[in-house]
DNA sequence: ACTCGCACTTGAACATGTTCAAAGACTGTC
DNA sequence: GACAGTCTTTGAACATGTTCAAGTGCGAGT
């Protein structure tokens, strides 16, 4: 259905093949677009024209309009890996480490915040290769687990061995509740999100610490069993 | 912009005024063949034609096609509330209430699991009046919050004082939550949903006894905190 | 130099959500 | 019963995402 004909370079753009700076050039004049008008405003006509190239050459590269989001999802999780490092490198308490972190995701997600949010609709969408849940995502999805496990592995604190190997994915998960409540805020700078971030972190923090009390056990057992029956 | 001249009735259909036939007629058709062919799928051509009416009738009624969706909605409500019934005027403890509203909620829907799938994204977009936060959704959205209110009510478990008047909401998103799950949920008859329902019950009503013991006030009452500065 | 194959490009044609000016139908008023 | 006003209905026209058959041009093989 979709081509696939160029593999998209994974970091820098080192061998150019011949349409490869047509795909960059569309990619590119789309994503400012996006941020000009907005995702609906904004014409795959008024992209190719923009760009200088007709209509059909931009399906040539994406498959359709939604593609060209997947590939703004792309970047942002490459800036927010970059954003994470400085913390990363500093800090070595858990809450700390994830408080950096997120606070890294949305910082790299608060320009686009105005287009951002009138297209995440289409990653909410179960059967779409968007879904941050989806397959075809599992790329990004997987470096973005990863981001938390480095959060995990590089801190100080003790964390309950069952609950170890399960952390990274509950974490990316609730950064997806926070992606979630940012996409909905309307605050003037997204300063709620900011709070929820402040504010769930601790909790998390203590949670996790608590995870690791002979009383808890069996609760921690328990939930732990709960979401493993739960994903796939 | 849309049209309100038509006033939706509140419960059945006692004064059916002048276009309220078509609108029903309209209405009934869309659901029926969101169910057959999918939200995609069906046209608003077809629809019309279906209906046996011009297409911009139907634009008469309702002003889009994601409009038909929120009757979609509204009906799915007003059958969780029925659903519910039942289990409200049998059961007393706070668990079995929850854990019976909630599956009710999901029988609900589970006829349409295909196609409310599909179209539950237009939900997920901040700006849709479509969305479960929106003003536009207000109505059907305390009638939801009224329903847990109930659920809280008719039980004999104590609460926490400061906990009692948020608790509605909260679990309102907690059954929000189940149905993103719900949405994603790709086991047949979607199982791992009722098994989310029944792990997560039990947990909530640990958390809702524990959070009246005076030593984890401070918790209870910095997340009722962060919650209350979270919403607008 | 020629030509063959393939990556790339084009733009008209198509499908479908949406708009709108005009026409039709009903209700109350005189 | 004629008239005015409003609610309802119509269908053609429009905007935009998407497809596709037909070109275009570059590089390899001869």
């Amino acid at each position: 259905m979709t081509e696939q004909t160029a593999p998209p370079t994974s970091a820098g753009e080192p061998t150019t093949t011949r349409g490869e700076q047509t795909r960059l050039l569309i990619r590119d004049t789309a994503m400012r677009l996006f941020r000009e008008r907005g995702y609906a405003q904004t014409t795959m006509r008024a992209i190719a024209q923009e760009a200088g190239v007709a209509v059909g050459n931009a399906y040539y590269y994406f498959g359709s309009k939604d593609h060209l989001i997947q590939e703004f999802y792309a970047q942002s999780q490459v800036e927010h890996h970059a954003a994470s490092r400085p913390v990363l490198d500093r800090e070595d308490a858990f809450g700390a480490r994830l408080a950096g972190v997120l606070h890294a995701g949305i910082d790299v997600l608060t320009p686009s915040h105005s287009f951002a949010a009138t297209f995440f609709k289409t990653a909410a969408e179960p059967t779409s290769p968007l879904s941050p849940f989806s397959a075809e995502s599992s790329g990004p999805r997987e470096a973005a687990i990863a981001l938390f496990g480095e959060v995990l592995t590089g801190s100080t604190t003790k964390v309950d061995a069952e609950l170890r190997p399960q952390l990274p994915e509950l974490l990316w998960l609730a950064y997806m509740g926070v992606i979630l409540y940012w996409v909905h805020d309307r605050s003037p700078g997204q300063t709620k999100t900011r709070q929820l971030i402040d504010g769930v972190v601790p909790l998390i923090d203590r949670l996790v610490a608590l995870s690791r009390l002979r009383v808890l056990r069996p609760v921690t057992r328990q939930v732990l069993d709960l979401i493993r029956t739960l994903r796939h």
